[in-house]
DNA sequence: TGTGTTTCGTAACTATAGGTACGTAAAGCG
DNA sequence: CGCTTTACGTACCTATAGTTACGAAACACA
């Protein structure tokens, strides 16, 4: 598995563009919802043919399935990092609140949160991207709850909340943001939105 | 319009139902999802045609139009009602929580919130259907924001928070609890998120 | 230059679902 | 007992969207 860099495979050379298509994919679901983009209008926005398509990730499933593997690695790590920072949990929590409401058009990515987006129509898609829903979900629980449990053990957070509620409460609150914010609600109202929610959690 | 007793109309006598296909319908998309159920099915549930429920309702969009009607003098009305009861702040909001939080198998009724489901896939549903969700989501936000501005009145709310934020707020997180609900997380769980999310504000 | 290999993309196929044309049935009225 | 009116429901139409069959194209190797 060395030599893949100039493949010298044997047949005629791959012209699909795997990462464009990805793009293309991530793009149109986040912005017009999972549901909303058939896959034939995905391959016409990419400019690929539906076979190169289905060849290259065998169905809409496995699409989307490596469509939250991009949206994981361009908008959820960094959330994680917020989380595993050695700030302390108020300065913590503040920089959580503003990358939730930072300005999107900024990096020219869409409003809302694709993950969230596709958890909620969880029942219309396929087995792969289904799983994978919830395998970032757990994750994502799980990243919550080690903070809480390092805020706690570091005396920064009141040890009277339970480290599930405190977790799924922070999971609900962003999840509630990022689609607000896709209904069109100021960032402004947001950020009180989530002061008021988290103003309980600290000390 | 006085004598529609046994309708003295001329044709065939109707024997659709509308009652029974419109819960039909309703207890469908509130369970399984507004998209999820085609309306040949719900027909088949209901024991109903297609063209007589088309001439009942005109078309999909007349349908869930109608549903939600239905699902607000069902659900949301009463919420309404203990919002604008002549309890106390605190005494009101944990009645909020708890008509939040009932168990729904008592009154045989599915587990979230079909205004909030629908509300979450507006996008996909017709003109009719989407005006009524933002009328109803409207109603909601004026409800709340008479509740919090009664409360501030009586002294029994901070006149620090803003209440367009306050009832944005308590908006959510009822939201967020019935659609957690409807994931299958516990009722304490969803409980302990609640009281946590609204410790803030209380006095 | 031929042969095997891999990918390409047009043009289909199929299933689902919203919606309706139309002939029939059941009522009141004269 | 026919005429008009209204509702009934089978069987169809149509559009959309996921998926693929298949012949042509583009390479490596001999």
């Amino acid at each position: 598995m060395s030599d893949e860099e100039i493949s010298r495979a044997r047949g005629r050379p791959k012209t699909l563009d795997r990462a464009h298509v990805l793009q293309t994919a991530m793009m149109s679901y986040w912005s017009e919802g999972p549901t909303e983009v058939p896959i034939g209008e995905i391959c016409r926005r990419a400019g690929a043919s539906k076979p190169a398509v289905y060849r290259e990730f065998g169905n809409d499933d496995g699409l989307k399935n490596a469509v939250l593997d991009a949206y994981r690695a361009l908008m959820l790590v960094p959330i994680h990092q917020v989380l595993e920072s050695d700030l302390p949990f108020d300065q913590a929590l503040d920089a959580f609140i503003e990358i939730i409401c930072q300005d999107r058009s900024v990096q020219g990515v869409p409003e809302g949160c694709l993950f969230v987006a596709m958890r909620m129509q969880q029942s219309t898609i396929g087995d792969l991207a289904s799983a994978k829903i919830d395998e970032l979900h757990d994750e994502m629980i799980g990243k919550y709850s080690m903070w809480v449990e390092r805020a706690k053990s570091n005396g920064q957070f009141s040890n009277d909340i339970p480290t599930e509620v405190a977790a799924y409460h922070l999971c609900t609150q962003s999840n509630s943001a990022l689609w607000l914010a896709k209904t069109g609600l100021s960032h402004d109202l947001i950020k009180g939105i989530l002061r008021l929610a988290f103003a309980s959690l600290r000390q």
